[in-house]
Parts: structure tokens; sequence; C-alpha cells
DNA sequence: TCAAAAGTGTTTGACCTACACCCATGG
DNA sequence: CCATGGGTGTAGGTCAAACACTTTTGA
């Protein structure tokens, strides 16, 4: 169970270089021409990180979304996130880890990647509020401590998981949160296709084929055929079996590994 | 995508973060309702946007950079950028187009689009200073007008172009600049092979096919075939002859206009 | 032996590449 | 005429979709 760690992917549209980059720290730095005006001629917004949840439960792509109890959009439903403590130094992909364990208890078996930031001047009615938006792709495995973790909520709020679709008309939402949620679809989409995200909506970190054709079929909302599935997956991906074996009617599934990319796209 | 595995992740690294500051009576509440603490609690950030300006010129594809005056990072370039005005409610699109036009002179024939949000607590070392990254592609027809407006510049600034390249060793870059334009490159890339925005890249609005094809060949860094690339253009966008022709040695190139887009990628 | 899992083989069509070759047009 | 622009045809390769079929395995 321990094994998964915690990805923080790069940017979202379509990449196909890797770079692997080293933790830009060395140097430190501003910007243009701040010297000349005082970073303290400007006001300052509020910043904070939201996190679009996602989840494979029962065989569909739902996010965790909270109900607000209070003004504005008291009774809405909204995207989990918080403040960035500038106190503390952290960075964005600290803040939205942080808030993500805050909400959901989770710290491993997570994928989280930079979505896009919104900030326009009136989508918070009380202040001047940026939110940089991130998603999380969390594996089946741990939703139970999730659930159980609002259960216990601390201040007993409110959450719930909806489906991910383009029709977001059910729940109504708060601030431009439809909005991210749509992006947040259409960024699934497109990277499913080419880079290996499924392998984090999995039920576990070992799985079946079955298990996970189901992830690119309910993200791509079309059937595949099993076989060249397979084929085009082992020609993308190393893909390991344990050697363990799941029982049922006919013959065992066997258990599977992600072990790595074979093939850039 | 394993490249960028964990950057917000060990938990090792995560340590360091001074998560026990536990305060509990207000601490918590912030998590994903605003109303409770007034967002007054928490330290603000500076906000600013920096725009990448991309051009073809000579035959390269070209980025604007600033030299900085002052400290720190004085004597080395910087993307030019400036803070986002909380007072004038301006969403994020709208600040990085005055401060676009305010660089460039440039309003019209832009294409602009936000890139990534660069948040590390000590990119600036004066003060907490989160940017919004865009980047502008603009056409050579206007090029004329920024390097003009780049030499009556209001607070002389030096600006000059420089190559966009992976190895961007040559010019001393400020902040996290280099970072920035690296993600820029591998957007463009990317980005090319599925959306029109070459076009914006052209010498102008009208085109000849050889110009198109050239934008191309620069932006992936290899030749193309001229039969096959206006096969495939005209396969998927509306590329019309406005009638006009350019005279040369052979037949004249017939001048082009984008008009559309055919088929989906 | 059964039923499901897993894998093989093959056909079809789409599309990309490269190259050969055509016609058009203005100097 | 020629040089260049603009376009067609096509052969070879890769790849994906679809379908038929075989083999494996535990109950």
């Amino acid at each position: 169970m321990g094994q998964k760690k915690i990805k923080c992917g790069s940017s979202g549209e379509r990449q196909k270089i890797p770079m692997s980059k080293k933790k830009t720290g060395e140097g430190h730095l501003l910007k243009d021409d701040l010297s000349n005006y005082s970073a303290e001629k400007y006001k300052r917004p509020s910043l904070t990180v939201d996190i679009v949840i996602c989840a494979i439960i029962d065989g569909v792509l739902q996010i965790l979304l909270i109900k607000r109890k209070h003004p504005p959009f008291r009774g809405c439903w909204a995207i989990p996130g918080g403040f960035v403590d500038i106190d503390k130094e952290e960075t964005l992909d600290e803040a939205a880890f942080r808030e993500l364990k805050e909400e959901t208890g989770l710290d491993e078996g997570v994928y989280l990647e930079q979505l896009k930031t919104y900030g326009d001047p009136h989508r918070d009615p009380r202040t001047r509020i940026i939110t940089v938006a991130y998603y999380a792709l969390i594996a089946q495995e741990f939703l139970s401590e999730v659930t159980k973790k609002l259960k216990a909520g601390d201040d007993a709020k409110e959450a719930a998981w909806f489906p991910l679709e383009i029709r977001l008309e059910k729940p109504k939402l708060a601030f431009d949160h439809k909005k991210i949620l749509s992006d947040t679809l259409i960024r699934l989409r497109g990277k499913i296709e080419y880079a290996p995200i499924a392998f984090s909506l999995l039920p576990k970190v070992t799985f079946t084929w079955a298990e996970l054709q189901s992830v690119y079929e309910i993200i791509l909302g079309r059937k595949l055929l099993a076989s060249n599935f397979r084929r085009k997956m082992q020609s993308i991906y190393m893909i390991t079996p344990t050697g363990e074996k799941k029982n049922g009617f006919g013959r065992p599934k066997s258990l599977l590994e992600w072990t790595g990319i074979k093939k850039n796209l």
C-alpha cells in the first residue's frame, strides 16, 4: 500500500517532451521592473488553491464537492480548497497537497497537477480572490478513508461525490466552479490519450486488465475491444504481472503492475 | 509521463513545512469555507502577469526579454510583465493584454494564452510574488511597431529578442524565467500539432504557402515536404486564396487567408 | 468440462511519408 | 525557354479497428 507516491504532474496541454526538472531553487529572484514600483503600490489579492478531486466510483468518474453553509453561495456546492499560507512559505504545489490532505486525509497514491488559474474580479463577491486550480486523481483503494474522514469531519461539513460531466446542471455550483469542472474534464479527456494518468484512477496499485480498460472506457466515454486495448497498452507501457491471481468464475485474472513507459507518444 | 514525479511530493521534502502550527481554533476553518475566515486572516501575495512574447524573426522563433536595471538580478534578462491592478478590477486576461500593450504597443493580431502559474516562495527574494505566465504570438507584420515602441521606451528600458530554445544558457535569466521559457517551448511544440496557432506567427494576415510551411518547420524544428504539407493543411483548415499574387522569379505565389477549421484533431 | 481470461492472426481502412511527375505562370 | 509555384498519383509503411479464433486456467 505504501508504494504509490504522490505524483505532481506538469503543465497541462499536450506535451510530448519529458523534461525532468530539478527543483528550481537556486537563484531567486524577481520580476521585471518591480524595483521601480515597490510591490506595495499594488493591492494584493487573496490566493487560494482549489482541488478537483476525481475518482471512479460505481463505474463513473466523480468529483468531491462540499456544500457551502455560509454566504456567498450558501447551499451551493463548491470545489474544496483553501488559502495559500504565505507565512509558511509553501509552494503552490505544496499548498495544493496540504489542502488535499486536510480535506481527504490522503497523502499518497495521488496524482496532482496544476490545471489553470482563475482570477476574474467578481468570481468571489466579497473580495478579490485568485485561485490556482489543481486536479487530483485518487485510487479507489483510498476512497473509504476519504469518506471516513469526511464523515468524521471536524466541522461536520457536508460533502458528496458528483459525476463529472458536461451537463453539470444538477448541483448548483458556487463561484466559477462550473467552468473549472468543465476545464478539468477537457484536460482529462485529452491527457489520457498520451499520458499514463489512468494508472492513478485504478482501484489499487495492482490491477487487472479489465479494471484498466474500464478506466479508459469511463474517461473516454466509449467501449474498447479488449484484445486491441491490451496490445496497445503493452506497446506503450510496461505492464507486468505480479504473479498473483484473482479468482472468479472462469480463468483467474492476473494482477498487474505498471512499471514504466516504453514509448513516448 | 513519469518524468516529473514529485515535486510536491516526497514526504521528506514536505516535512520541511511547519505544519505544526495547528491553530485549531481558526486555522482549520480555513478549508473550504471562505466565509468564516475573513480572507484577511491570511497574508496576501503580490500578483503579476508575465508574458512570453514570441515572434519569428530571421527564421527563428524568438522571444522578447528586458534587461533588469535594478536588483535583484540586476543585469539579467527577464520576461516582461507587471502587477495585476486589483483596484481596476481587471481579469487576468485583461491584465495580460494591458501588459502586452504597454510593453509592445500591440493590441491586435495577437494570440494570448495562459501558460501556467508560478509561485515558489523564493522566486523573488524581496517578497512573495505569484506570477501567472502567459505567452503571446505576434505576427511579423507588427514587429516594427514593437521595436519602435521599445526604442522610444518611456523608461528607456533595454529590450532584445533572443531565440527560444532548450539551451537557454546564453542570456542570464532572472527569477525562474528559465523554467517559464522552457514550459513555453514545450507548450508551443505540442500545441501546433493540433491547434491553429501557426497562423498567429505569420508575417501578416495574408500569407503564402511557403510562409506558412516555414512557421511549422521553425517550431517543429524539421523540414516538411511542400506537397504533403499543403494536402494536410487543406484537410484540416480552410485556407482560401485572396486572389492577390506576390511576384518573384517563377510563377507568382498566391496570397492566402485562413478562414476556419475543417476538421478537429 | 465449462466459462471466462488472455492472447494470436488477419483483414480492412486511414493516414503519413517519400518520391515521381504533372501543369501553370510570369519573366 | 526556364524557374518556381502549385498540385496529382501512388507505393510503402505504420497503425488502429474489427472480427475470428485459439489457448490457458481454476473451479
